[in-house]
DNA sequence: CGTATGTCAGCTGTACTGACATGT
DNA sequence: CACATGTCAGTACAGCTGACATAC
């Protein structure tokens, strides 16, 4: 493969795949209060900020395939949470969309639920650690991304 | 709740929730090799650094339900990589251990599998990167922990 | 008795592959 | 034609809850 490995790569591997598990769990207890799932919430947010995208945009976007984010979609659109309309210019995509019942959700969501680990970070860190927490979620971004 | 997050809190929050969710799906494709799972690759690890942990003991140590434990562990008892024994002090605790095979494996999955995420850090950053990635493991575990 | 340990059964969430239809 | 988009079906894994037996 390559050439071994340095030890801070073992180590900080090591503690990057135990703290990964961890919060994974931890993320999802914090969030499992609605009737829709961290997964969908996930979508809903992206929407917010990025209208129109597709569910292959939004699969790319979370580093998925495009089947599994048909299933996470599906639901929200059963629920009348998100919409989808044709593109004019390209007949093979589906645009999506919040509607005003899927929007008001990502704006109740953003303060009620999901804010266990926002929370977390301001009342048992610095300003220092967590811009070290930014720092290094940026290098591991790189690394996940393709 | 508290008082309202500063602005690095949410920051930091929203980034660790998108990078845990993409290196989770990463970290599940790089060790789809072989016939056992990233935890209990995680379990074999675990044992193989403290002898006679119980069920429940792991699912602490991974911070999880002892029944969900429960379900790692049995494939490898199938599998013969890891051996039970009661406990002549309490007739409630089984005790784990690796049997040979199962160190045989995981010394082989230690350089084998597993070893995308080492890797990459050790191909792709800086000994400084490095150090940044462990000094933000070190506060999300705190965060995650209990 | 209450509590801890362990197992079993059933459920949900997540994401995969493969197959297929449709549009460019 | 190949390629991209989207859906559906089947599978697998992970983790949860609830119920139960056993041992302290």
């Amino acid at each position: 493969m390559h050439e071994s490995p340095s030890p801070s790569a073992v180590e900080a591997s090591r503690q990057v795949r135990a703290v990964v598990g961890r919060l994974r769990r931890r993320l999802r207890a914090a969030s499992a209060s609605g009737d829709i799932t961290p997964g969908q919430e996930s979508v809903l947010a992206c929407l917010s900020s990025h209208d129109g995208m597709t569910v292959s945009d939004l699969a790319a976007a979370e580093g998925m395939r495009h089947q599994s984010m048909t299933t996470t979609v599906t639901p929200l659109l059963e629920l009348g949470l998100v919409q989808r309309r044709p593109d004019p210019e390209d007949g093979r995509r589906l645009r999506l969309a919040l509607t005003a019942e899927g929007l008001r959700r990502v704006e109740e969501g953003r303060q009620a639920r999901g804010e266990w680990l926002a929370g977390q970070l301001q009342d048992r860190c610095t300003e220092e650690e967590r811009q070290t927490v930014i720092a290094a979620m940026s290098i591991l971004e790189r690394l996940a991304h393709d």
